[in-house]
DNA sequence: ACACCGAGTTGACATTTGTCAATTGTCTCG
DNA sequence: CGAGACAATTGACAAATGTCAACTCGGTGT
């Protein structure tokens, strides 16, 4: 069989009747049979005799008690660090802290594992009155899916840059409410396109009173969570309508190598402004690393470059990335602190 | 498929350690083991396969990683709150919390049961600057055991009664620095014994300038946590040679139901003072009322009334019972009120 | 050099868990 | 009031997991 997913996986069930319950459940069997089963350590059929149903029904019992959330299964990131790997990788660019996700033989995409792991950190680092600036792209889209539903009403989450012109599933919009919706805190939009035609209209529209308020709670941000995006792989950012070739093409012929939050970097991870720049509605770069957490994810052989940039310049605090990626960048961040490009420790 | 090949097949000479493994556990292959079963989903087999080793290992990876805390299993306490009976005995008693620990038909003792339910609360609800009053017996003894180990620096945890003659596995100081040490918060103990021979000496002891420090910083709790004793089964108190039968005699003669905290209470939850009372060293009925989270937890059949009497009179805001308890209180509750017996609400 | 030890690992087996098609019970609508 | 629709439940089987005695390997003492 390779549906290997199949054990977390089940089909969304809503209610439920109760009939040949021994009026025991007031309310909730689920509740009952993860209590017993996850926390007394009972095997399923103790728990179906006690219960008094079959254990086919125990089975699906605890199948929704962990779609509902009743238990939770985790692990700790904390522990992702203590791999030697996440180490040196946080010793060679002066991180704060590294998350390194294991190798798992293709079966999830990248993105996919760095989101899962990313959503980890993110929850266990958030504290009740943070303000989260959410960029946007695949993996960050990845990781508001992996996170758990919460009940975080002194959290916000603000969008930091503007708008795509197609909302495809992972546009800044939808990657800020997603996590917003998830950690059950309020969202803060920018109501504004990412980039805009002229340089007057961006200036129209940073004036305009309604973002103007919300420019302010951005710039609050206390933690920022943004991926990192290649520029070889025609990848998100033009994918989504974000950007077109002629608009990425000149910054490429002068040296990008990877985007941050919708901002191009160079091989030393400085900010090249261009032609683009001053039509951009969203924090620059230097508001970004000027926020005390930053926590990029991001990972994949494409990225390599990318990541090695933004990390050369301490737009991270903190990494979650992947094995593969972990491993590049050890090495290189030796090689550039020989040839003496500068690093702040 | 049949394991018949497998004996001949398995290479003579695979070296583990430092060789078979491709140098991808700079540290922990439990780590990695715990992210591919638990986070990914993977079967122990396919991460058998990833980690090159036996099934057989990974399963032990697995056990060291629940052990070890990497990985958490935990069933949600506001779950437990959503069972019918707790919001009944909660609306019964007024009180802002309350959980009803599941039936196992007596695999585990009740206290044991509640210990754990009340870990699992007590974690969920403490905040960073929380001073944790606790008080002591056998429950707040396997609540101790049942709480995963943690670090809590800003969290003080603070001993609100004198200890006991013997030091059994339950006293107080235990009960205490158990706690502390779980969470890895400061630990506050009041370096005393809970009963002295005369109201002199305790008079002499209480000004000691040691414990009145001591005694500021238990005042401050924010948070209690106790525990409630009967007075019928000659039990906690007496077998841990914190009282003698002679000096309970008399509460009882008097109408004493129940103990909370070393102290005595009647049939309505009163103080009930005596002859005892001013030898004890310890924060008193009064001042625990006054702290403004009060976490009970206790059931049984022998300590229905106690409860009863402990709830009747607010001192809990938050009850962690089971389900026979439960039950037995919500009539109870009813009839109290029906015959006038005050309740604040 | 070699017998011994103990930690860590393994294959084989027993037990537990997941799956799925068939069944039962409930509710709705003609 | 009965037929049909639908969801919950179940038993039987397949797959995954836990257990344990035997084994491997690096180190240790004689």
């Amino acid at each position: 069989m390779t549906r290997t997913l199949q054990r977390q996986v089940t089909p969304p069930r809503i209610k439920r009747r109760a009939l040949s319950i021994p009026a025991e459940f007031d309310s909730d069997p689920v509740v009952w049979a993860a209590w017993l089963y996850y926390e007394e350590g009972m095997t399923q059929e103790e728990v179906a005799d006690q219960l008094g149903v079959s254990r086919a029904s125990v089975v699906n019992f605890l199948q929704e008690a962990r779609d509902r959330n009743i238990v939770t299964i985790a692990v700790s990131s904390r522990h992702l660090q203590t791999i030697g790997l996440a180490r040196e990788v946080a010793d060679a660019y002066g991180l704060t802290n590294c998350l390194v996700v294991p190798d798992d033989g293709g079966r999830l995409p990248v993105h996919e594992r760095i989101g899962r792991a990313g959503a980890r950190l993110l929850i266990e680092r958030l504290q009740p009155d943070d303000v989260l600036g959410v960029s946007w792209g695949r993996t960050v889209q990845a990781l508001s899916a992996a996170l758990p539903e919460m009940n975080l009403p002194g959290v916000t989450v603000a969008q930091i840059t503007g708008c795509s012109i197609g909302t495809t599933e992972f546009s800044p919009e939808l990657c800020t409410s997603n996590i917003a919706t998830r950690l059950g805190a309020r969202c803060v939009n920018l109501h504004a396109p990412g980039i805009v035609s002229t340089a007057q209209i961006k200036r129209l529209f940073v004036q305009e009173p309604a973002l103007v308020e919300t420019f302010k709670i951005i710039r609050t941000s206390n933690k920022v969570l943004f991926g990192v995006g290649s520029v070889d792989d025609a990848g998100t950012a033009m994918r989504s309508g974000y950007m077109s070739p002629e608009n990425i093409g000149p910054y490429v012929a002068r040296g990008a190598v990877g985007v941050v939050s919708g901002r191009f970097i160079d091989h030393d991870g400085k900010p090249l402004l261009g032609a683009l720049d001053n039509r951009m509605i969203g924090l620059t770069l230097d508001e970004i690393a000027r926020v005390p957490e930053r926590i990029c994810i991001a990972g994949g052989a494409d990225k390599i470059d990318a990541v090695f940039a933004a990390l050369n310049n301490n737009y991270a605090t903190i990494l979650v990335t992947d094995v593969a990626t972990a491993r590049a960048l050890v090495p290189r961040a030796a090689r550039s602190s020989r040839t003496g490009v500068t690093r702040r420790p």
